[in-house]
DNA sequence: AGAAACGTTATT
DNA sequence: AATAACGTTTCT
């Protein structure tokens, strides 16, 4: 089916002859009709339920099946009543797509906004088939999941490093670059009367089909090689339309799709598909372990018939490569694929995060799992093939710096699998993998801020070690700080609240290492050398700037909380290459959780609006805590009712905010104090004298200057009579703290 | 659920 | 080099 590997000539090619373009000498009807295609290859079955990897680690994957209901086969696909609007709604109107015109057999390209009104056009004066649309990171791609035992034995599940797969996720500037062989998720949109002549689908890859809507007609032919010997010739011929190839060989099956089944089609399967009624339809390409020898076989095939690169599985070698890495690294536990140093990342920092690499691989690793013979034999084959390959025709992934040690491993690998029995090997699980921790980080699980707040915890021993800055250079939280243009940034310290008491120029033990609960910022920025991804300027506006009339947030730097990315709106939108609503309005994709936070166009438009990060500012937080509050005792005024807990009532409860209006929207103080905000204007805090709010700690001696407790960890043992015992400190905190002194039992700490 | 503690980052 | 303090982790 999807970009079919051989195929009739096109016009571009060398012995193409117009003549003979779609002048088809045989009949359709009577193809559809005749009893000659009586084969029975396919196996057929009423439900996915009791088939699984087991069964094709024991029988191999031989035959086409057909199963009429998707139950027990891991499938996802939407409603029936998807169709081809909500497909362009999904992918984009814009996007461009690859469209066949089937009497005339030319390429051509439409946008998908043009692709839906041809199809929903009443009086189509042409029969055009769209059979290669991929959908990987759209947001169609959330709705659509392929058979569980597809993605069990893919490669590109199994063996493509996440990490590639994951650059070409968050792609922005590079949607053109291919960082993985993206052919797991086509959709398939045929009118009725289409047609697609013979071929094997490309690089030998399998395939899996299911109809959601229409029906389909495929004619199928079993790759023996006398098959595929007669198939050469009929491509080279250049005379596809004189015979129906199916004509040409001893045994040929037809089979008919009707919506809900789902159909597999193995490793070389010559067919062509006739669409009867219009027709959408879900399918995906995959290489796997069972079929190599005759994957590698059609690939030969593809050499020899000259087909051009566009039309061939992308990356092909480099799978293979990457396949050989898996299987020394599963069986063997010698891992050969080693990531490169990141932009900016500095050689202690990729080296830890390279032992972290290593020891996360160790959970992937079971030697001594046995090989079926199939797998061993494509194994052999896959040795012959690349070892006498000259350097400059092996393509070997940068990543992967010792390929001949790798292809001598793997010669011992068959040399101690030698003995392996088929029944050994009907596990039902896949033998090559990746540890289920690396999956979840491709799949864009909520990452942690870079250093910052990695590590934490309560007292030295519990601690445990802070962990590397571990992340890419341009995807980690982005760590905030204060704008010193709000109400809160402008005051002072109180000198009493918690956070003043611990610092060390107030006398504290500064473990705790916060501001002052007055000063709590409630526009927290992001830092002023932060830059944009793309254009690497670090242009941005302050709270004040922002207040003003011709505040442009299209030139503002945001922060996406689903890729993490620092973006320009601007910069975005000039981009061409990447999926995005080209009129996105920036306001729209604004969060209010944080200034300068959104869902970024290109993630919003694959339908991540949803897994925005949650992330409120601490001044936010604090509002809303002052809000309930408010409510629970039933006071206004922002001054807490309940006594022990007025600590916690910080610079937001005058900070000049209008709790009703939507807490997003913070006063900004400009120069001599006048605000700039309506709220502002008519709150408590009406000039440029910031008075404090004077808030006593309900735990320190009354009538005293509140003076810091010592930190509990280390203060339990004294406070219980007991003699402290001698802690150790580290330099830092002895510095920090003066002496080395045992203060626990200073009176001071128990005031 | 809340507080305490922490390593790291941003900025001067 | 020194200071301020962010936001996660751990303990209660
Ligand atoms: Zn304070
Ligand atoms: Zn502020
Ligand atoms: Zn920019
Ligand atoms: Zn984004």
């Amino acid at each position: 089916m999807v970009r079919p590997g051989l195929k009739r000539k096109t016009p571009d090619e060398e012995d193409y002859d117009p003549l003979i373009d779609g002048q088809r000498e045989w009949d359709l009807e009577e193809k559809l009709n005749s009893t000659n295609y009586s084969a029975t290859f396919v196996d057929v079955r009423d439900t996915g339920e009791g088939f699984g990897l087991a069964e094709l680690q024991r029988d191999g994957f031989r035959n086409p099946l057909l199963f009429k209901n998707k139950t027990g086969l891991g499938l996802r696909v939407p409603s029936e009543s998807f169709n081809v609007a909500d497909v362009k709604l999904m992918v984009g109107a814009r996007r461009p797509v690859d469209v066949m015109d089937v009497r005339t057999q030319q390429a051509l390209v439409m946008t998908m906004r043009q692709w839906t009104d041809y199809y929903t056009d009443p009086n189509r004066d042409r029969i055009l088939n769209v059979i290669s649309l991929e959908f990987s990171h759209t947001k169609l791609d959330n709705y659509v999941e392929s058979p569980t035992v597809v993605r069990q034995i893919d490669w590109i599940d199994r063996a493509w490093p996440p990490y590639l797969r994951e650059k070409q996720m968050d792609a922005l500037n590079s949607m053109d670059t291919m960082f993985y062989p993206k052919v797991r998720k086509y959709v398939l949109m045929s009118v009725a009367d289409c047609y697609t002549d013979w071929h094997v689908d490309m690089g030998g890859t399998s395939v899996w089909y299911h109809i959601l809507r229409g029906r389909k007609v495929f004619w199928l032919v079993p790759p023996t090689e006398r098959n595929f010997q007669l198939f050469e010739q009929w491509t080279l011929s250049g005379r596809q339309d004189a015979t129906f190839f199916g004509d040409m060989v001893e045994k040929c099956q037809r089979v008919e799709l009707e919506p809900g089944n789902t159909f597999f089609i193995p490793t070389g399967w010559m067919h062509a598909v006739y669409t009867p009624e219009d027709s959408l339809v879900f399918g995906g390409n995959y290489l796997h372990s069972l079929n190599i020898k005759l994957q590698l076989r059609v690939w030969e095939l593809e050499e020899k018939t000259r087909v051009k690169r566009q039309f061939r599985f992308p990356l092909f070698m480099q799978l293979h490569w990457y396949v050989l890495a898996r299987y020394a690294g599963c069986l063997m536990r010698r891992e050969h694929v080693v990531p490169p140093r990141e932009e900016g990342e500095d050689l202690a920092a990729y080296a830890e995060r390279m032992a972290e690499y290593g020891t996360e691989l160790k959970n992937s690793h079971q030697p001594g799992q046995a090989l079926t013979q199939a797998e061993l034999q494509g194994l052999r084959l896959l040795l012959q093939w690349l070892r006498p390959l000259p350097p400059n025709r092996r393509e070997v992934p940068a990543d992967l710096p010792e390929p001949d040690r790798l292809l001598d491993d793997i010669q011992e690998l068959l040399q101690e699998h030698a003995a392996d029995t088929p029944d050994a090997a009907c596990t039902g699980a896949p033998v090559i993998r990746w540890p289920a921790g690396m999956l979840k980080e491709a799949a864009g699980h909520v990452r942690q801020l870079r250093g910052g707040a990695s590590a934490g915890g309560r007292g030295r021993k519990s601690g445990g070690a802070a962990r590397p800055s571990k992340l890419p250079a341009d995807k980690f939280i982005h760590r905030r700080v204060r704008c010193r243009l709000c109400e809160p940034c402008r005051r002072q310290d109180c000198r009493e609240c918690v956070f003043c008491a611990d610092m060390v120029k107030y006398g504290g033990h500064g473990i705790l290492k916060q501001c002052c609960i007055q000063k709590q910022c409630i526009a927290c920025s992001l830092p002023a050398k932060a830059a944009c991804f793309l254009c690497r300027d670090a242009r941005k506006f302050n709270e004040v700037e922002k207040e003003e009339d011709n505040y442009d947030p299209d030139l503002d730097l945001f922060e996406c909380g689903v890729c993490w990315r620092l973006l320009h709106p601007d910069c975005v939108r000039q981009l061409e290459t990447a999926d995005f609503d080209p009129a996105f309005v920036t306001a729209d994709l604004r969060s209010d959780q944080m200034p300068n936070y959104w869902c970024c166009p290109v993630c919003h438009h694959a339908g991540k609006a949803d897994q925005l990060h949650p992330r409120i500012s601490k001044g936010l937080k604090m509002l809303l805590k002052l809000e309930s509050e408010q409510v629970e005792t039933g006071q206004a005024g922002g001054r807490a009712g309940k006594e022990n807990k007025t600590a916690m009532v910080g610079a937001a409860a005058s900070a000049g905010y209008d709790s009703d209006n939507g807490a997003d929207e913070p006063s900004i103080i400009v120069g001599d104090g006048a605000t700039s905000t309506a709220a502002a204007t008519s709150s408590a805090s009406t000039s440029a004298e910031v008075k404090p709010v004077i808030i006593k700690i309900t735990t320190s001696a009354a009538g005293t200057a509140t003076v810091a407790a010592a930190p509990n960890h280390r203060a339990s043992a004294g406070a219980r009579g007991r003699p402290a015992r001698k802690r150790r400190r580290t330099a830092k905190a002895r510095a920090a703290f003066g002496s080395d002194e045992d203060d626990s039992d200073d009176p001071d700490f128990y005031a």
